[in-house]
DNA sequence: CTAAAAACTTACTATTTGGTCAACATTTAT
DNA sequence: ATAAATGTTGACCAAATAGTAAGTTTTTAG
């Protein structure tokens, strides 16, 4: 997460300061919701005087919003994009090599976003929501050119792109309970590879790609 | 929900109040959150004074271990159990029927249980965490012997359920962002069949079951 | 009909919390 | 070196909130 620039070079206390209380926010966030989290115990978790939160960031509500974005544009960096010329093979096992990879690096980053959609999205911005249906439609589109040309099974393309989404996803906001049931207290390297390799092999197949 | 007996009979004040209580508290937790939904909005989402409330139910937290167990409960009746005399086919297709049917009659129940785990179920007991974990195991045992005796393909049995699990929850639990994605303001009577079909066409080809 | 039990309600309190403010300290540019 | 800009902080306040106490009304059982 940090880069070269902002470890010490003078003039960026600004950016330093803001990117800790983003860090430490996030945490309380994901632990106490948005009601929860108080700016103290936001505070608390970043060192810093609940005063000097509060001049960096007008109120909570900012704090949260700021989360948010930080949130998405990780996201958005992470997935990448689909190339149309590499074929339906190559495009799932890419999507799900990068959903996965984002669920197990940053998990808090997907349950953020996670409570936001649950309770409604009422905090999240207009612009991010319709970002979203484009992205989806025009990646939607491009299954259907390949189902249209047999090189793939038919089935509906918004639906795959939810089922990938949700069992990529899973990984990150059901940790809890996924790490209950497999009665261990952390994930481990190798799961990232079992995981993927479980989606991609099952999916692919349900493609009619394997 | 409401059955015939608690209706109207006499005597039953409590359970009509508590009820009453129940469905508005869950509402409250879905749309704010633990620490957000406070007892003067559960109250006035049930019609009732505030001191009423805390009547019925000691304190706020034990309302939202009530509104868990109520959860729990339905989700428990509803999901059913596998037959092992039924093949692995049966036992697919009924997971996922009864599953999706859940999320698109329940939403409310599958959000705040999906909350509550991506916050650490914080407050689950743990009877229901050894609970699951039983289930899964067990469930996971059964289809390991239909994979043993060929009668699927080699897929990890408890990935497989996480599968289940997290593509049928989805339609629950990100009702608003499949919405602002499918453009539409409520799901329809179709939709149900049509993530039905979707899903157990794409699982079992993905188990080798088609 | 009556008395006991259950249900309901009003007023209040202690605590928590988001946010402000004014004073103080450090950093930066000239 | 110095002044302007930026950063830091303790003290404070008004609003919101969980929970209580103590009384009144309604329901139930005999």
């Amino acid at each position: 997460m940090t880069t070269l620039a902002q470890t010490k070079k003078t003039g960026n206390i600004r950016a330093q300061s803001q990117h800790k209380i983003l860090i430490a926010a996030s945490t309380e966030f994901v632990l106490q919701g948005y009601k929860g989290a108080t700016v103290q115990s936001i505070a608390d978790r970043a060192e810093l005087p609940k005063a000097n939160i509060l001049y960096y960031f007008k109120n909570k509500e900012n704090i949260y919003q700021a989360v948010l974005e930080h949130t998405l544009e990780m996201w958005d960096e992470g997935i990448g994009d689909i190339d149309p010329s590499e074929g339906p093979k190559a495009a799932i096992e890419k999507f799900i090599d990068a959903k996965v990879r984002m669920s197990f690096n940053y998990p808090e980053a997907s349950k953020i976003y996670a409570m936001e959609i649950i309770q409604g999205a009422q905090h999240l911005k207009e612009f991010a929501r319709t970002y979203q249906r484009k992205w989806v439609r025009e990646k939607a589109k491009l299954f259907q050119q390949w189902i249209d040309n047999g090189e793939m099974a038919n089935v509906d393309p918004v639906h795959l792109i939810f089922l990938i989404w949700s069992s990529t996803q899973h990984y990150a906001d059901f940790e809890t309970q996924i790490l209950t049931i497999m009665n261990r207290a952390d994930y481990e390297e190798d799961d990232v590879e079992t995981v993927i390799n479980f989606l991609t092999d099952l999916i692919l197949r349900g493609c009619g790609l394997k």
